[in-house]
DNA sequence: CGTTAGCACTCAGGATGAACGAGTGCTAAA
DNA sequence: TTTAGCACTCGTTCATCCTGAGTGCTAACG
C-alpha cells in the first residue's frame, strides 16, 4: 500500500521537526510548517492513519507523534533531500585532513576527530585488511657487531624498520649473504610459510647467522600480521552527552564503553554500495539498537578497504550526516591513493 | 595548630567513608566505625571543631560532613595508609603491559587502557620529550629509478624508514655518495641546522641528486620534530559516567571533552618527586577544579620523561590509586629501559 | 466525501505541601 | 570531659493538584 503525497509530506515534516527538537510533534505545529493550508484537524486524521500504518508512534495518548524506525527508513529511502556538499565544505574536509599524517594510527585518529567535530556525533574510523600483505624486500644494515637494522618493504609499499639487538656477534661480511637469503627465500610468501622456511634452514647455516635470520623473520612476521589486522579508532564519544536521549548516565555509559572497547562488530556497508544507513533496531548489535549508524567505505589501494562511520540517535540528521560522511570517505580514499601509489604505476 | 589524635582518627574515618559512599557522613556512623568507644555526641563536638578549622564541610545545616580539599590534603600527606602492591598485583600490571607494543602510540594507549581499567577512573598517558632527538645515521636503498627507501637511525635508538618517490631519475651509482654526504653532514645536528646545511649544498651538486637529498632531509626533519613532540593518550573517559558526582550530563561532558581535546596542560609531577596528587582547586586548570588528579612520571632513557596520570572525583581512593599508579609508572619505566637500551651499553 | 470547527478527554510535567528522618547544636547531668 | 536527651533544621519522598499541549470524536460544511 502506498502513501498519498500529503501523507509523505506530513511524515517528512514530522521527522525533520523531530530531528531538530527531539520532542514529539503536534498537529498544530505541522499545520504551520506545511505549505498546503490544511487545518490541524485534517492533519490529525492523517497522523492517526500514519500511526496505524506503523510510520509514526505515540509515546502516550495525549502527546505528539514521533517517527518509528519504519518511518525513518522510508524517509531515508525516499523522502530525504540528498544534500550536496558545497565547495566550501569539501574544502573544509580536505583542510582538516591535510595535516601531515605519517602513521596510519594518526591518520585514522585525525580523521575520526575531524569527522566527529564536523557532524557533532561520535565517529569511528577503521582500516581493515581484506588481503594478506606480503614482504617484497629486505635489507640488513649492520650498526655494530651486536646490533643491526632490519628494513622490510611490503606489498602495500610501506616500509618498516627496526633495530635488532643480537645475542651473538655477527661478522659484517655475512650480512650480504643473509640479505640475499632473505630476498630469495622469504619474499612474497605468507607468514606461516615464512616460519616453515625458517625451520627448514635451521640446519644448513652457521648458528649466529641463523639467530640473526630468525630474529629478522620473526620481526617481519609480527609486522605483517599486524598490518593485516584491523585498526579501529573512535573519536568524539563525549558528543553523546549533548544528546537529550542520552541524558540518562547509564545509557550513555553503555554506549560509550561499547564504542571505546569494541574494535569489532562495527557496522560496515555492503560490498557493492559505498554508504549504509542502519536505523535503530536494524542494528544487529545490542548496544546500538537505540541508535542509528551511518557508515561509508573507502578503498585503500586494491587490497584494503577502510570504514568510516558515525553513530547518533535515531533522530539523527541523516541527510546532512550522509552527505558529509560521503565527503569524508572520498577525501580519505584520495589520501590513500596518493600515499599508496606503487612506484611501478608512476606515469608522468 | 595541630590536631589531636582523636580528631585525626575521626577525619580519617570521615574521608574513607565518604570515598566509598559519596554521601555525607554522620556522627553516628563515625562512632560505629571508631574503635575508641565514644558516643556520637562527642563526635559531634569534634566534628564542629573540624568544620571550623576548615578540614570538613557541611553541605547544609542538618546533613553529615564531607571532607574539604584541605581535609583531603591532610589525609594524603599524613593520614593515608600508603599501600603496597602485592606480588599478584605487580604481576597483573606487567601482564597487562606485556603484549607486543612496537609503536609508541600503541604502547601508550595500551597502558592508558590498562591503567584506567585497573583503577576504574579515566587515565592519561604521555611521553614528552625533554631534549631534542637527533639523527645518528642514514641509509638510502634504491628500489627502482624513481623510488628509494630512506632509513634513519635516531639518538634514542629508534629507526624510521619510508619509501620516497622521486621527481627525477637518479643513477643508483650516486647513492653511495649521497649516503656518505648525509652521514657526514647531516648527523647529530638540530633540524634547523639541517635545513641550513641543505641550503648551503644546493649549488654544489647536480640537481637530481639535490632533489633526492632535500626530500630525504625534509623527511628526516619531519620525523625528528615529531619525535620531540608530546604524545598524549587518554583512556577510559567513560568511567566518568559511573560516578555520582558526574551524573549531571553537562558536568560530565565538560570534563570528558577537556580530556579528549587537551593534549596540553595536563598536570605533571615536579622534577624531583615521582608522584603528585592534586586535589580539587589545587588544579590550575579550570576544567579540573572539581576533580583530583594523581600523576606519576617515568624516565624514558636519559632524555625523555613520560607522564601517567589518573583523573577522578575529589573523593577518589587516593591510597589505592597512588599505589597502583606508582606500580604502573615503574612498569612503564622498565619497559622503556628494555626498549631503548643503546647497543653500546650491552653487557653480557 | 473530504475538510473543518468545536469540545470533552487524556496525560506528562511542574508546583505545592505534608510527613519523614537523618543529623545537628545545645543544655544539663554524670 | 563525656554523655544523654531533646528541640530544631532541612533535604527527601510521596501524594495531590493544576496546567496545557495535544488528541479523538462528532457534527456541520462545501
Amino acid at each position: 500500500m502506498n502513501l498519498t503525497d500529503r501523507k509523505k509530506k506530513i511524515l517528512k515534516v514530522v521527522i525533520e521537526d523531530y530531528i531538530n527538537s527531539a520532542e514529539p510533534v503536534g498537529s498544530k505545529a505541522i499545520a504551520g510548517q506545511l505549505d498546503d493550508s490544511v487545518s490541524s484537524a485534517t492533519i490529525r486524521n492523517e497522523l492517526a492513519e500514519l500511526v496505524s500504518m506503523g510510520y509514526l508512534e505515540q509515546p502516550h495518548t495525549s502527546a505528539g507523534r514521533i517517527p518509528s524506525p519504519k518511518g525513518y527508513r522510508l524517509y531515508v529511502n525516499e523522502l530525504m533531500d540528498r544534500q550536496r556538499l558545497s565547495m566550501a565544505e569539501t574544502e573544509k574536509i580536505n583542510r582538516a585532513l591535510q595535516t601531515k599524517m605519517e602513521e596510519l594510527d594518526r591518520l585514522l585518529s585525525q580523521a575520526g576527530r575531524a569527522l566527529s567535530a564536523y557532524v557533532s556525533y561520535p565517529a569511528y574510523v577503521a582500516a581493515a585488511g581484506r588481503k594478506r600483505i606480503l614482504a617484497t624486500r629486505f635489507e640488513l644494515l649492520p650498526v655494530d657487531e651486536r646490533s643491526c637494522i632490519v628494513v622490510m618493504m611490503m606489498g602495500n609499499n610501506h616500509v618498516k624498520s627496526q633495530l635488532l639487538r643480537l645475542q651473538l656477534k655477527v661478522d659484517p661480511k655475512q650480512i650480504p649473504t643473509l640479505t640475499n637469503l632473505l630476498n630469495t627465500r622469504f619474499v612474497g610468501i605468507s607468514t606461516v610459510e615464512m616460519n616453515k622456511r625458517l625451520m627448514e634452514l635451521s640446519e644448513g647455516i652457521p648458528p649466529q647467522m641463523f639467530l640473526l635470520l630468525s630474529q629478522t623473520v620473526s620481526y617481519a612476521v609480527e609486522i605483517l600480521e599486524e598490518a593485516g589486522q584491523k585498526e579501529v579508532v573512535t573519536a568524539g564519544t563525549s558528543q553523546i552527552l549533548r544528546l537529550p536521549e542520552f541524558r540518562d548516565a547509564d545509557k550513555a555509559h553503555d554506549l560509550m564503553s561499547f564504542l571505546a572497547d569494541s574494535k569489532e562488530n562495527l557496522p560496515a556497508p555492503d560490498d557493492n554500495s559505498p554508504l549504509k544507513i542502519l536505523i535503530g533496531p536494524e542494528n544487529v548489535n545490542k548496544a546500538l539498537q537505540d541508535t542509528s549508524v551511518v557508515v561509508a567505505s573507502y578503498d585503500i589501494g586494491d587490497d584494503m578497504r577502510g570504514l568510516i562511520g558515525v553513530v547518533g540517535p535515531t533522530r539523527m540528521d541523516y541527510s546532512t550526516v550522509a552527505a558529509r560522511l560521503s565527503g569524508f570517505a572520498g577525501a580519505m580514499q584520495r589520501l590513500f591513493e596518493k600515499r599508496d601509489l606503487p612506484p611501478e604505476q608512476d606515469k608522468t
